[in-house]
DNA sequence: CCGAGCCATATTTTCGAAAATCATACCGTT
DNA sequence: AACGGTATGATTTTCGAAAATATGGCTCGG
């Protein structure tokens, strides 16, 4: 409020009880899955530096965490680059994410309770009140992406394992870059809204297997999607 | 050759091409897997300076990438400690580890080739050698330590997709830490060699269901052994 | 003209000091 | 005696300089 613009808007603001560090990790990670930053695209410190305004070391540090979350690509003694995408990538991680949110899914309608219904419910409700907002391009904007993120962990949330959540997030992550990698070329959206909440009512009325099978194809078509439109992007070399 | 013997013994010493933070997050590795550094213990900067004779920072990098991998806790601006243990945790990687490897497994003998049976062989191969040298306390043989990680290693290594390889080989080192945790107090091991010796034979002769059984009991009983000799530490406050 | 070896430059990696933050003990007040 | 606030020491976090390493161009010999 009573800050000079030009430095409140470029300087690195850290929260309470945050390290700039964690901040910088964050900030880069929402970079990469946006596609602001390109696949296999070099990450100078010098470039980083300037951009970030912060140290190496501050950033050596993110650089680490993004790296162990595979979104960052480290080679040895000869700097960082954000991880490249593939075909092939792109399929383990949709296997992988099939294969483990299927399993949380499952847990979550068996263990759910009170507030479990009420967070998918809600979630979704934010989700659908942003999408009438703007129907065209969603992943635009970045309120919508954050809510269909807040959407699905709902879903698996009451699924009683953390260890499993960490996972699942990461390849979330992971998932959501190769669908902004396509998001330009997409023609237009299917219906997404209509599949989250037929997802939502199969939870609710704890029908396992439903919901099971809906989740599946949910990932699985987005995925096929991304193979289409981003065809060209995934080839090359 | 020439240096002093001082130096060389204390100094760490980075294998070529390698940067030395990757060595610290390697040996401090395997030192929290092995419970040198007990589980909840603080990593305070001075100390871990003066052992490893690295830098802050380089410290700092290698206690990130252990965070990401779930042996660290980080506590912002109160620094690391070990990751401590529970009875909960004990229960997630488990479960974890059984959902992903018994898909693995199933994938593995699916795809795998003769190259993929000749490791399995061999792997178990230089296993059993090793209990015939030292059948009673296998853990603290680092060499056996090192076969028994390889032969599971080998046998999924056929799975086709290094996204759930690696998600695996974490959850294997946070549960070979909780083995190291209890086999102290453990009388005396069960006969791993002969399960070892079983999953093999199911893996080479494509008996998947089998195989899928084999392991799953050798997973949750390894785990209910920790649990059991190790419950005076997994209880705690 | 081509390739190997070497020098100069660009970039990463590591370091220890300085700044920021947290924990503790102390003091004064109620 | 109990409580709140403050000063002090311990510890983490961040920084920019210095060392180590890679990259690219150049020369020289074949």
């Amino acid at each position: 409020m009573t800050e000079t613009m030009s430095d409140s808007a470029i300087r690195p603001r850290k929260e309470f009880g945050k390290t700039i560090a964690a901040d910088i990790t964050h900030r880069l990670r929402e970079e990469i899955i946006a596609c602001g930053l390109a696949p296999g695209e070099p990450l100078r410190f010098d470039v980083l530096r300037e951009r970030f305004g912060v140290s190496f070391t501050t950033l050596r540090e993110a650089l680490t965490a993004l790296t162990a979350e595979g979104l960052v690509d480290a080679q040895e003694q000869r700097g960082y680059r954000v991880a490249p995408v593939s075909r092939q990538d792109l399929v383990e991680v949709t296997d992988a994410r099939v294969l483990i949110e299927v399993e949380l899914i499952r847990r979550a309608i068996e263990r759910g309770n009170d507030d479990w219904e009420i967070a998918v419910i809600s979630t979704l409700h934010r989700l659908k009140r942003i999408e009438q907002r703007d129907p065209e391009h969603p992943l635009r904007d970045p309120e919508w992406k954050i809510a269909h993120r807040q959407f699905h962990q709902a879903l698996v949330s009451a699924c009683g394992s953390a260890t499993l959540l960490a996972i699942r997030a990461e390849l979330f992550d992971r998932a959501e870059r190769y669908r902004h990698l396509s998001a330009n070329f997409r023609p237009r959206p299917r219906d997404k809204a209509g599949e989250h909440q037929a997802i939502m009512q199969a939870a609710i009325s704890r029908n396992s297997d439903l919901a099971v099978q809906l989740i599946e194809t949910h990932i699985r078509s987005t995925a096929d999607n991304v193979a289409t439109y981003a065809a060209h992007l995934l080839d090359t070399e």
